[in-house]
Parts: structure tokens; sequence; C-alpha cells
DNA sequence: CTTACATATCCACATATATGAATATGATGT
DNA sequence: ACATCATATTCATATATGTGGATATGTAAG
């Protein structure tokens, strides 16, 4: 195992000319979008989310989503490193809780959004 | 060419049990975030954010970014059906502005979050 | 220190998604 | 109708990303 504390990254992008600051800024929001674009990885935050205290062990999370542990520990390595979410050991097991409560607001947002968008977005053939 | 006006498409998942809400939640959030998870198509919307007329020609568009006119045309074809942007023909050209408000808010949000969260987003091996 | 358990990581493989080049389609002006 | 411009679509291909299975690592208990 390692890093339950969530050691973090350097970051990359040295330079900043001027107009390039658009360039690392789109890409840096893609990447912050695709760190949500995956149906799991929402899962486990929707799970977290709405857990009563505010935190589940990767084992809880594993039985309640169904989806293999191996998985979710990835996945949750990945909201993790990118500091959506935020891990605690207790005994033997690891505690996840959402570490961004932005997170929330997000996710609303979204979810409005989707309340008017809902069909184009489940049938658009790019985002398969 | 074809469908400037944006004909929408027909929704899936008919069926509404009770448990798996959450799962086509899940999903179409992911879907979602996926339509916002490429650097061309973040591009693109923020052009048309800042845009003096709130609206820009694809040609405009190829300029501004640099990006291939037949890569333009697709991730906007994407936008346009997931209902975050919309065309307008005038002439020759085909006009794109943001259809929906709310996804200055969601950049802005993502932005705001960005700021604390961008070396881990940068750096993480899982959103390549 | 050995065993059992919880979580993380590695690897091979399938699939999704982006990209470039070529081409088709629609609109305008003559 | 023809020639030209602006935009969209198709196709082949490269690459990114998710997935399952096996295994390693860390932690607690006996």
């Amino acid at each position: 195992m390692s890093n339950v504390s969530g050691e973090s990254p350097a970051s990359r992008h040295a330079d900043q000319s001027s107009a390039p600051t658009d360039e690392w800024s789109a890409d840096l929001h893609a990447r912050f979008f695709r760190a949500l674009g995956d149906p799991t990885r929402v899962r486990l935050l929707l799970r977290l989310l709405d857990a009563p205290a505010g935190e589940l062990s990767v084992g809880a999370l594993v039985t309640a989503t169904g989806v293999a542990q191996a998985r979710v520990s990835t996945h949750l390595g990945c909201l993790r490193w990118c500091g959506l979410v935020q891990a605690r050991r207790d005994g033997k097991q690891i505690y996840y809780r959402v570490a961004d409560p932005r997170v929330r607001e997000l996710l609303a947002l979204a979810g409005r959004m989707l309340t008017d968008h809902a069909a184009g977005v489940a049938s658009c053939a790019v985002v398969g």
C-alpha cells in the first residue's frame, strides 16, 4: 500500500507567455472534467456525498457500488490525486470523504443542466 | 451539411425502478462531464464565452483556435448535440453561441476549484 | 513472526475517443 | 446552371482510458 495521506504532485507548465494561458487553462479544465467523466468515479462521489457520516471505507464503497475492489481503489486514487476526496486510516480500513465542498455544488449544477439536456447528452455519439 | 437548427435526439432509459436511478444519474453525469473533457471543446467554449458579440462563426473559431476546420466542426457538433451551444446561419457562415448560461457558471466553478487542485489534476496519471 | 484481512498496484487486453486527410453538402453570387 | 466559399461528414488510424485478474503492500491480531 502507499500514500494514504495523499502526497501531492508537482506541477508542469513553467512558461506563461500570454496567449498560451488560455491553452493550459483549456487543457486543465478538460483534464478536470475528465476526472469526473467516469461513471464509477461519479458513483463513488455520489455515495460519499450522501454517506451518513460523510465518509465510507473502501470496503463499504465496494459493497455499496458493486464494483470490484481493485477498480474502486484505482478510481479513488484518481479522485484523491485530483484533490476531490480525502483518505483517513482507522485500523485496517481507510475511510474516504469528499475533500472539497464545491464538488457537491459542481454535481448539483451539472444535475440541473442535465434536467434540460439529458436526452442530448445521453445520445451524443461523440461521448460514447 | 445538415441540421444547423440542432434537431434533438430521443432519450434512452425507459425504466426507472428505484435503485438504478443513481446508476444512470452517474452515467449521465459522467457523459456530461466527458462532453467537457476535451481541450478543444473547452477552448471553443471559452472563445465563445468571451466573444464580443457572444457568437463566432466556425471560420472565426478555426482561426482563433488554430484547430483544423474539420475538427472544429466535429467538436461543435458534439457541443451542439449536448445542448451547450447553439447555431445560427447568416449567409454563408454559421454562427455559434453558448446556449446555456450555466455553462459559464460551470466553467467558472471548475476554474475556482482548479486554483486549489491544479497541480494534482495536471499530473494525475489516470486522466492522461 | 505468522496468519488473516483491507487496500493498493501491476499487467494484458478491450474499447472509447481524438485526429488528419479526403470528400460531401449546402449556400451564394454570376 | 456553374463556380466558389463555408461548413459538415466519412474513414482509417493512433492513442487514451477502463477493466479484470493476479499479486503486492500495509496493518492488526494471535
